[in-house]
DNA sequence: AAAAGCTATTGATAAAACTTATTAAGTATA
DNA sequence: TATACTTAATAAGTTTTATCAATAGCTTTT
């Protein structure tokens, strides 16, 4: 049994095809083909079900997949290992990032740390933190940015900031008069809220939700994006709330529209998250540090209280 | 990097010789220098030290090694799978037994056990509970039977019985003429003791401890079996303590001065232990079985305080 | 019935892992 | 200081193995 053959099946796994597994691997299908079954019979038993179509994993396969793996895993630690000893942080690093962090804090970052760490590869995905969770568990990624905490014990998190967040309502809006709101005044139904699957609307859902009961599907409108919600917002069609880094970038005018919330005000931590087996903990650290730094200038709040970004908490 | 180069890794690492590890690991000398060559040249480190003599690891040579243990265990547990589904139970097994449970448990399972399991190829070596604990963490004992708890929390303990601790009381002791006696009735100073290194003597050290203070060195004869401790005895010089199933095949006289404590008696707890890892876990959990099965019968004690195995509880 | 999509098989080749024999380097011994 | 002894590295040759290109064989789709 070697590695390889155990990276194979991994691939073969994953795609349900030895072709295409092949070419990921980069080898040709019979190597494939030819490796797994020297170790289907190495081990005297089937991995594979190629009955069926697609190809499935049998029943001692899956396990076996299981713990493949893990030793894959394990194996890629030992040039962890050495580049530790070595000082060097590079290679390939795939970082997964929520789309209502990515637009503010990546340009915030990003040319500080590739002028820093030239060697690092950096590939940056968006991603919801449904698909980041999925992904940081079986490998596809790295590290992720996403709020926090997760509640997933697979997964270890590491807090770069807390981001409040700030009402945008419109002079039309019954709380325009307001100075600072609070989170009492917050009514769900006038609510402009993110589409579904976004963690953000989750946290506002939550944060509602202690306030009173709703109706789970009587949302009014919904967009993709906080620039369509503010415009939404200015036609008088209800208020929304932003993080705190969106309200950095908005026009002078609209800027008057922004409420902050009185203290404890209603936060989202955002955190780099990975996995709790710590593969390419020198670049995460990397990561957070850098990170870390520049955030420190834009974003200094403290007195606030953690909305939760899982959906549907208290409703199952 | 494949795992059979880390095998020799461990091999030479353990060994602290290219000849002998290429002896365990069944090649030739010039196959271990290769490849453990083209490892430190793929990964661009050097893993051993050749100047000093007896060859020694690097710093990042330690490092490796210690990730190398963990590739090669958890590649064990591949077969550890594929036997699980067979419903196979075979194999080397290497169980380390304390010498104080080496005579009287031993006949009382094996025979059983090897008959229901003929493919598991038992290797049975007595150890102190210093040197088991050493070779369960290094991988050269797949478990063993000791007493706990011993909170090292690398190993896993599985209890299979509480064994009373019994006075050994010949006529001419103060305490003959009591029926049952008490913990308080001890005295450190006229008990006949096993040398250094038993973990029964230390359990009884611990006991008396609890009475009173006592002078480290202060013991007067010490033996390695119980047998010669009943005999000093017998001589007048001084009372001891048994493990109950020592108890059971002495002869009818001296069994006249075998004095059981009062409840809650004090006892030893005999568990069988293994690595965190888990492996081999079909063999260790029928060990357990047959075990568990065979003392039911023999030992059945309740109400019973277990004193701990550990040398030098309050002493450092 | 033909085409397409997949995996297994075959035969050839280059790479590798391993062995035996030898050498080199260091250490202990006379 | 010379000599024997250990021990790892090197060299040369053999066996094994991983891989590829080509193709056969099986199923499913068209």
């Amino acid at each position: 049994m070697t590695i390889t053959q155990l990276r194979y099946v991994l691939a073969v796994a994953e795609h349900q095809n030895f072709t295409k597994a092949a070419e990921k691997t980069f080898v040709t299908q019979p190597t494939l083909s030819m490796q797994i079954q020297k170790l289907e019979e190495e081990l005297d038993i089937l991995i594979f079900d190629r009955s069926k179509k697609p190809i499935e994993l049998t029943e001692v396969g899956r396990k076996l997949v299981q713990q493949a793996r893990n030793i894959v895993n394990e194996s890629e630690r030992i040039q962890d290992i050495v580049d530790q000893q070595k000082g060097f942080i590079g290679g390939e690093f795939k970082l997964g990032v929520i789309p209502t962090v990515m637009p503010t804090l990546l340009p915030m970052f990003l040319n500080n740390f590739i002028k820093k760490y030239p060697k690092v590869k950096l590939k940056i995905e968006e991603l919801t933190t449904e698909a980041i969770i999925e992904r940081l568990q079986d490998g596809h990624l790295d590290a992720a940015i996403a709020a926090t905490p997760l509640q997933n014990e697979n997964i270890k998190e590491r807090v770069l900031y807390y981001e409040p967040f700030v009402g945008y309502i419109p002079p039309s809006h019954r709380l325009n008069q307001k100075g600072k709101i609070d989170i009492s005044d917050l009514d769900i139904d006038d609510m402009l809220l993110l589409e579904d699957g976004h963690c953000f609307r989750d946290g506002i859902v939550n944060l509602c939700k202690t306030q009173k009961s709703y109706d789970d599907d009587h949302f009014q409108l919904e967009s993709g994006s906080f620039e369509t919600l503010v415009k939404l917002s200015n036609e008088g069609l209800g208020m929304t709330l932003l993080p705190y880094l969106h309200t950095l970038d908005i026009n002078e005018k609209e800027k008057r529209n922004l409420h902050y919330f009185n203290e404890p005000s209603p936060a989202r931590e955002v955190s780099l998250i990975f996995h709790k087996s710590e593969l390419k903990m020198q670049i995460i650290e990397a990561l957070h540090t850098t990170i870390a730094g520049v955030i420190k200038g834009a974003i200094t709040f403290q007195n606030v209280q953690i909305i939760s970004p899982l959906p549907k908490i208290k409703s199952d």
